[in-house]
DNA sequence: TATTGTTATACTCTATAACTATA
DNA sequence: TATAGTTATAGAGTATAACAATA
């Protein structure tokens, strides 16, 4: 691979068009990484917990979903959850089907939180894409859905 | 923003076509920063780590100027380079301008390892983009280019 | 016995504030 | 005084292993 794979190793003075597509990739998830990750810490929240309250927008999991979809160890999940709990963004709450289980679901204030992370991730990704052509929008959709496709089936 | 934001979401169940740019691009970094960070981890790094070592392949940078490239605060610094230096992958070499300062540099282990894991990122991002057309390479480089301009630029 | 979740423990990563040594 | 770097400390995030309670 050519010069970089990540940020920071070009000083922004690699800006060349002879980069290649897995740089381009990095570089460009970097960014994207980048931008969420200062957004959520605008709103004082780390990546992982604005994907649980991303998850919790509509669905009320139980611990070991949770970790599924976080890609996580179980015991991860205790001290994730009970911080967000301690903030007043989601709550646990008994399961009816099972005794051994919670479901974890937000709060009315964890939903307010997710909805102005939501609102300004979009104004600034919006900013980002302004000069984009309407024929490069459609691009990005396809090559998003086509490149996740692969990497499923490769699953 | 639609559905999700973030991977976890979806579930697989929804590779939409209706998925708005602002998704497509965060579930793109997704599955790129997804995928780094496991090939990262098959080589017993973290993705920051990776990021040093990158930084490191054609510099000898002081810890202030490496905390910038990382984006990181100088003391955070200490830490990361004795626990790469711990693991031979690293060294501290004295400035030879200034005696408050050191220099970081590879060592012979931290290159071959540097290398090994390029070696398969690439490997892994190959079999990921195989079945993209020349045409759809092209795209996603262009597309990368213009949207860290778009980013350089507000800036 | 198997499953759900927590606890105990240890490590990485990060920041703030205070410090040392050199410039 | 200012700068380069470390230390002290605190906290988030993560995993492994052992545990409790329920199924």
């Amino acid at each position: 691979m050519p010069p970089s794979h990540t940020p920071g190793l070009d000083d922004g003075r690699a800006a060349d068009p002879l980069q290649g597509t897995v740089d381009a990739l990095v570089q460009l998830s970097f960014l994207v990484q980048g931008l969420l990750t200062r957004v959520a810490a605008d709103h004082e929240l780390s990546l992982v917990q604005v994907r649980l309250l991303g998850i919790l927008r509509d669905r009320r999991p139980g611990m070991l979903e949770l970790a599924r979809h976080l890609d996580l160890d179980k015991s991860s999940m205790t001290g994730l959850v009970t911080r967000a709990e301690r903030r007043g963004l989601v709550e646990r709450l008994p399961s009816p089907h099972d005794g051994r289980g919670v479901l974890v679901g937000l709060t009315p204030l964890g939903r307010e939180l997710t909805d102005r992370f939501t609102a300004e991730m979009d104004r600034r990704m919006a900013a980002l894409t302004a000069s984009l052509t309407a024929a490069e929008h459609t691009q990005i959709r396809a090559l998003s859905a086509g490149l996740l496709r692969a990497a499923a089936e490769q699953a």
